[in-house]
DNA sequence: CGGATGATTCAACGACTGTTGAATTGGAGA
DNA sequence: TCTCCAATTCAACAGTCGTTGAATCATCCG
């Protein structure tokens, strides 16, 4: 058996009940194999979720980095409208992963926190610096505090993905897919308008974002 | 000892801990108890979540259901504003519950979530409801989703609440009370530059959210 | 003082947890 | 066919979990 269908496993069941909640004889009986082995592929449970973390963010990583580039002179609507895109499509197939960073961010043991904030502070980081570039380039009000704006952008991006699919069918008559399109256009105007120098110039057509 | 006095300490270990990482242990030996003895008072572990939903939520949506009231004349801002305080009061003392609806919510164990969706759907209307009359007094844009606009503001008013006060403290020198205070501040902005009629009306001074 | 009653503790059950050392399998090379 | 080594399983350890029945304590009533 390949570690990447234990990987496979744990990503399905850390997903469903978080770190803590996974029981490695739940991962094991989820990859079809005994407990032990889970132990000659990795170290221990923790080593399991930090390979399952370098699945997902150097990718992530490497196009928000590419994105940030001062010499890209693309509109920062539009730039800003891909970093959603990005989020979209590389955690796309990670349902879970998302939630359970989250919570291991909010509640987790110290060490994983740590473990979480070495992969997610540079992708802040680059998102901050198209936000940077925005207000040197007079596009976004010089009042916007880069960092928050950074954190509202994305934090929200990820409550669309976890949350809207789950919520918005339970208020309206939507398919979960729809609700997070519609909630990534409704969520973009408004935040543009929040951040934007001039709220009312009209946004440029953004692509769809891939699927 | 007063049952009250175990809720107390229930609360506190869940913000620590988490409802699932909570032990009636851990809880007990704070309440200063033996474990026996939540068990006289309450009649399971999920007992005693229940008990502390229904300490924090009708509250809350007595004041958001009076705050909805349409013949509330004061500017849609300051309602707005003051929702984002009803959220940061009321639920001050109870991290961990807010992490536990949400993660139920995302897991979605239909009992659970059928339970929890009939304490917060009412507040969600509520909202939705200051946001409708905002639009109706033309303070508001149309184009407005009312429920998107809904689930934005109370969604990053919680991320504020829970994420903020450990990702800045991280990112820059702020201590987590800052942290939330700063979060607001500019979450509000944002928010209301992005859904106002006119976004570059100067907001009315805002009440600071009592604690 | 005896007794009753509610509050609290004690000790234990069975189930589950992460982890490990030893035993077993399976297949490739000599 | 025998050997060797990696892959895999088995069985068990020590600990924690939620929960419970019986035992103890405190307090009030008669």
């Amino acid at each position: 058996m390949h570690p990447d269908q234990i990987l496979d496993a744990a990503q399905a069941v850390f997903g469903r009940l978080g770190v803590r909640g996974a029981s490695l004889r739940a991962i094991a009986r989820e990859a079809g194999c005994d407990p032990a082995l889970i132990y000659y592929h990795f170290e221990h449970k923790e080593a399991l979720f930090e390979a399952l973390l370098d699945r997902h963010f150097p990718g992530m990583r490497q196009a928000l980095e590419e994105l940030a580039d001062p010499s890209d002179l693309r509109s920062t609507a539009l730039r800003l409208w891909e970093v959603l895109g990005i989020y979209h499509c590389r955690l796309a197939g990670a349902p879970g992963l998302r939630s359970l960073v989250r919570g291991e961010i909010v509640q987790g043991a110290a060490g994983l926190q740590d473990l979480i904030e070495c992969r997610i502070r540079p992708i802040l980081m680059a998102v901050r610096q198209v936000i940077l570039q925005g207000i040197q380039r007079g596009e976004l009000r010089a009042q916007v505090d880069p960092t928050l704006a950074t954190f509202f952008l994305v934090r929200m991006q990820l409550e669309i993905l976890d949350l809207l699919p789950v919520v918005l069918p339970r208020l309206q008559p939507v398919t979960p897919d729809e609700a997070v399109r519609r909630g990534m256009e409704a969520w973009f105007a408004l935040y543009w308008r929040g951040i934007a120098m001039d709220p009312n110039a009209p946004l440029p057509p953004l692509p769809e974002p891939p699927h």
